[in-house]
DNA sequence: CTGTTAGCGCGTTCAC
DNA sequence: GTGAACGCGCTAACAG
């Protein structure tokens, strides 16, 4: 490993010089500016990250909370892309990642002091379906710390959070399945979460802009990207007494599941019944008929999580939560009734 | 942040006497030790992982590197759940995982100084299906590599290499479909990487072990975790004379949407065809019928990937391909033409 | 503009 | 058994 020294004793200039070189600092000129950076390019320089860190006290790396095991850990659809947009954007500014499991957050009160020991810049949360002491520690710490779909309502008032516009998506989606002709929709939700709270709550709206009148059956709890109670809800539903004519899943994973379930009953998927998605992952375009969704953005999720976790670390003050918009995919998975 | 200089100076004793009872040396008394252990703990010490690894030239963090926007990101099922299992293993000896994006192999010449620089312990390439010219740099390297699922045979004898034992699994889950009386079996492939030929091998060896000739029909190439492919590749299977009465496909996620497929065109899985796929996820056990598959332990192949990283870590030689045994789960997706 | 000095927190000599 | 001293690689303060 090659050293500022090295590199000095080749140019003939104190280490502080070439220091100062490599920072690109306007204190030298241009000329010796070139000569080192140069020279250093050419014997393979590359700093020592760990000694930087050890003298500023800061570091170029993130962390990032994921919650393995739970949902899926990082199979998890739509968390994993969103990782993808937040990695892209993060190794662009050439930070790195550092996966700091959920465990960690377990850990009591020496949390925050052992995060400090790792001198992250600030970290990921991903996602706070996963409340928890240690995330309202982490929060209530100085570490920048951004969350993505925050658990608790309470939560977009304490961190910077990034969530898609679930109301809006969720009311738009109705609406239109409503401008179809239906008016006996049932949603099965997600956990009971900010998340789900903002879908209900585009609902409700959308069937009251529209004169439905609303009723408790017309909302089925159910599990965020698990398919255990998928065939339940459905069998639930299909016994109501008023013939629901459309299902709205709350992700598009069971969504494409229930397709099964159905035709297991033997119900034809846009003929007999309708059902629609959440999320726009890949299988939902494969389905027949293709599965109508409301598309979450998640490369931009990332990329605006990282954005603002950066600012943050740069000094700007709590930001609003931003929400992302989301995109509407309608196909013959809901059945024109009119 | 509370340092060692701190605690010495609460107990009474020096830096370095406090240093070496952190690092438990048998130097000193055992009184001695605990006394200054306790305090350490009670004042919330953590060390200073920067100023270790800056004096020791090493860091306990592995980088991982994944590829990003290729089949997935980390929404590809199966090297998610390896990711796990890895990250669990990693995480209880007390490690850190730093991301590696894979635009990083990429860099050129100054990839090795690069990644030494994060003073990281090891490598996991997840997965090698992505060769590159900055893979072999890599392996050719002092730093220690483990590759899941190296993508040509060669890194076999190069670097420390998990896979799971796809010519075992492949031969049996065949055999099982011959046994129950198919004889024109289509087995679509993924790409053309290390793990295809060892299915392709298992496959025909359970062919030839049963006296059924093999023709080049039965063997179509397909895609890993991409399904733009799929239907054109049932369709052309369909379009056979000989009328294959099974077709087993690369991974679960294409054989559920070949069930999709498949519907459209009339065909009900476990009676007029059927279907097996590989990996084992969630989706195909709530398929009807559900999914006959070859099951990936994929929590153990991460575990076995960080074990064999640690290991080499500590000075241990380059092993043999670690190859971790399937399961098969069989189910009337496949028929009994018995 | 540039060199010298000091020190980040820790581990490891080497003395005592 | 324990303390003093040094240095890992880098940067910041202070000189010049």
């Amino acid at each position: 490993m090659i050293t500022i020294k090295d590199i000095s004793r080749k140019c003939g200039v104190s280490p502080s010089t070439v220091s100062r070189a490599l920072a690109d600092s306007p204190l030298l000129p241009k000329t010796t500016k070139t000569r080192i950076q140069r020279a250093a390019e050419e014997m393979g320089y590359v700093k020592n990250e760990m000694a930087t860190s050890l003298k500023t006290g800061v570091r170029r790396t993130v962390g990032v909370v994921n919650f393995v095991g739970q949902n899926l850990g990082f199979a998890h659809y739509l968390f994993s892309e969103i990782l993808n947009g937040f990695s892209t954007y993060i190794n662009d500014i050439d930070y790195d990642i550092l996966l700091i499991s959920d465990k960690t957050l377990q850990m009591g009160e020496n949390l925050i002091p052992y995060l400090k020991s790792k001198q992250l810049g600030g970290v990921l949360i991903l996602s706070g379906y996963y409340d928890s002491q240690g995330l309202r520690q982490l929060i209530g710490s100085d570490i920048p710390v951004v969350v993505v779909d925050p658990r608790e309502e309470i939560l977009l008032s304490m961190a910077d959070c990034v969530s898609s516009d679930n109301f809006s998506g969720m009311y738009e989606l109705t609406s239109e399945i409503i401008s179809k002709g239906h008016k006996n929709v049932v949603f099965v939700t997600g956990e009971d979460y900010y998340v789900t709270h903002e879908r209900v709550k585009g609902f409700k709206k959308a069937l009251a802009d529209n004169a439905i009148p609303f009723s408790d059956q017309m909302i089925v709890r159910g599990n965020f990207y698990n398919l255990s109670a998928v065939a339940d809800n459905v069998l639930k539903i299909l016994s109501y007494d008023n013939n629901p004519t459309c299902i709205i899943f709350s992700d598009d994973y069971c969504a494409v599941n229930a397709y099964e379930v159905l035709r297991s009953k033997g119900l034809t998927v846009g003929q007999d019944i309708s059902v629609a998605g959440f999320d726009g992952i890949e299988m939902g375009k494969h389905m027949s008929p293709r599965l109508t969704t409301v598309v979450q953005d998640a490369e931009t999720m990332g990329a605006t999580a990282a954005k603002t976790l950066v600012d943050r670390m740069n000094g700007a003050e709590k930001s609003d939560t931003k929400l992302i918009p989301t995109g509407l995919f309608l196909t013959e998975s809901v059945k024109d009734l009119n």
